[in-house]
RNA sequence: GCCCCCAUCGUCUAGCGGUCCAGGACGCCGCCCUUUCAAGGCGGUAGCACGGGUUCGAACCCCGUUGGGGGCACCA
């Protein structure tokens, strides 16, 4: 026997609505994220709209910054800024004349009624009564005569226009909470547009939602005591025709930074720029950020974007808050990193060492031939790819610069002065200049010759040729390097290793 | 103050009434490998906030307590 379909089946519309005001925040990201995975993952719609009402605070930089975070991140959408869209414009300070035109038939039908209270006789009126002023606005002007308003009208009062909530529950079952009730009169009636005749965001949201058809939100769990509201408008502009029905709804938990607080945009590490420009690859920041409130399995952490959208279930995100954690977040980004084809990785690391002044871009034939051959062995000593200009610097120049650290662990005393000399001996004469024949002259040098341990044989020769403790193998890298070179690193670090 | 949300290892999570003396990952610790540092391999550490129910049986359901968080604008 049939089982009669549930609903329709209409087709996932989801939306990324942010407005352009300073940086790039990651929980702004994650939210955009899911969204889009939502979208994709049922095959359905992702739009972008740009959310800038308030001309103070936004500005055309953000704007352009956010486009192309989402660009660089691969979170493509299908209508919004320079896609265009059958329901543009999709910036909200082109969309005015609709916005003044549904205030217009929602104050013509009722559901919404002028208001001239001010915040102070609110407040007057709420102590009068015994009450705390903190509950806010008292529906007081619902009842207002013509003659009432022309009189405040008189006084040179512009009134803000408000939304009448209905005198019932205010439930909904939100994708990742589950049933949600606010009671009846718990929300008083809130303010659409301003006296000034500006349109508010808990109105422009709701109308471009309906007028775009979108038919599920996901948003921060800061935004789920503002629901009642949008349930109530979203039924007064179904009744009047604007809408066509009340979205979905998913409040997303909130990222949270060191403590326990919502991640602030004072917080450095909430800042998406810092991610990129150290380095981080988008796929693997995306699936770092998948990662805050959502699993894509029992025992797996790290997967492709295109396994996120394959996989993407928004009823299975988690309720609880996730602190951004920069150390999974560096080795899940570490680990796509290794998984990078060699080419591929190398063509992504050539700006990061072009930005440092160490390679051309393009980069010459030489130093093209020395990406090549050191690549696979800095791939996997690396989390980020910023990491590489100090890893691989030391290959582009003439003289190296010794990290003083590293100078005093490996180059300070008897020892250095005795091992870079043996090694300049043993490499002087060396009849042939490859990887497998350095690596016998050294041993036989420093490890027979001088009967020193290999980590105290080696780590001298390190610093002088590379200036660092950490860095690609030792023997490849002076084979890289050159005789000339080499030998003139280790007759450097001998007289820095000789005055100390 | 009022309203709402949340509650499993330090952190992110799996778990959707028995298969859990709770699984994975990051971190941390140890061992192996080893030319440093990594990477890799192996092993270890650590948790169901508390109290009542419901049930033959609860990390999972219900109630309460405690704790944490969010929201209460003519900002978004």
């Amino acid at each position: 026997m049939a089982v009669p379909p549930t609903a329709p089946t209409a087709s996932v519309r989801t939306r990324f609505c942010p407005s352009p005001t300073g940086l790039v925040h990651v929980g702004l990201i994650r939210t955009a994220l899911f969204n889009w995975a939502h979208a994709r993952h049922s095959g359905g719609t992702f739009v972008f709209r740009i959310e800038d009402t308030d001309a103070a605070r936004d500005s055309e930089e953000s704007y352009r910054h956010l486009v192309d975070s989402l660009r660089w991140l691969g979170l493509d959408w299908d209508e919004g800024p320079e896609v265009g869209g059958p329901n543009g414009p999709y910036r909200q300070s082109e969309r005015h004349d609709v916005y003044r035109e549904v205030a217009a038939k929602l104050l013509a039908s009722g559901h919404a009624y002028e208001s001239f209270s001010t915040n102070e006789e609110v407040d007057a009126r709420r102590r009068a009564a015994g009450q705390d002023p903190k509950l806010g606005y008292d529906n007081h002007d619902r009842t207002l005569t013509e003659a009432q308003k022309a009189a405040f009208r008189d006084e040179g009062r512009q009134p803000v226009l408000r939304l009448r909530m209905p005198d019932e529950d205010l439930t909904w079952t939100d994708l990742v909470r589950g049933e949600v009730r606010f009671a009846a009169g718990a929300v008083p009636d809130f303010v659409l547009v301003r006296g000034n005749g500006a349109p508010l965001y808990p109105f422009v949201n709701p109308v471009d939602d309906a007028l775009m058809g979108i038919t599920d939100v996901l948003r921060g769990e800061d935004l789920l005591p503002s629901t009642p509201r949008q349930l109530a408008l979203y039924a007064a502009l179904t009744d009047i025709g604007v809408a066509s029905g009340t979205p979905r709804f998913g409040h997303l938990p909130l990222v949270t930074g060191e403590g326990t607080k919502k991640l602030s945009k004072r917080d450095p590490t909430s800042n998406l720029d810092v991610y990129r420009e150290r380095g981080f690859l988008p796929e693997g920041l995306v699936n770092y950020l998948a990662l805050l409130g959502w699993s894509i399995a029992e025992d797996r952490d790290v997967f492709s974007t295109a396994e996120l959208v394959e996989a993407f279930d928004v009823t299975r995100v988690s309720a609880n808050p996730a602190r951004f954690d920069l150390k999974k977040a560096e080795a899940i980004n570490a680990t796509h990193l290794r998984a990078l084809p060699v080419e591929e990785f190398t063509a992504r690391v050539v700006p990061y060492l072009a930005a440092a002044g160490l390679v051309g871009e393009p980069p010459t034939a030489e130093q093209d031939a020395v990406l090549r051959a050191i690549a696979p062995m800095a791939q996997e000593r690396m989390v980020v790819m910023s990491e590489a200009v100090g890893l691989l610097g030391f290959l582009f120049v003439d003289e190296v610069a010794i990290d003083p650290a590293a100078a005093e662990k490996q180059l300070a005393g008897e020892t250095a002065v005795e091992v870079l000399d043996a090694a300049t001996t043993a490499l002087r004469e060396l009849p042939e200049w490859t990887t497998p024949a350095i690596e016998q002259a050294l041993k036989d040098a420093l490890v027979e010759g001088l009967g020193r341990k290999p980590r105290q044989a080696f780590g001298p020769v390190r610093v002088a040729v590379s200036g660092r403790t950490v860095s690609p193998p030792l023997y490849e890298s002076m084979e890289l390097l050159g005789r000339e070179r080499t030998l003139d690193r280790l007759a450097a670090a001998r007289t820095l290793a000789g005055a100390g």
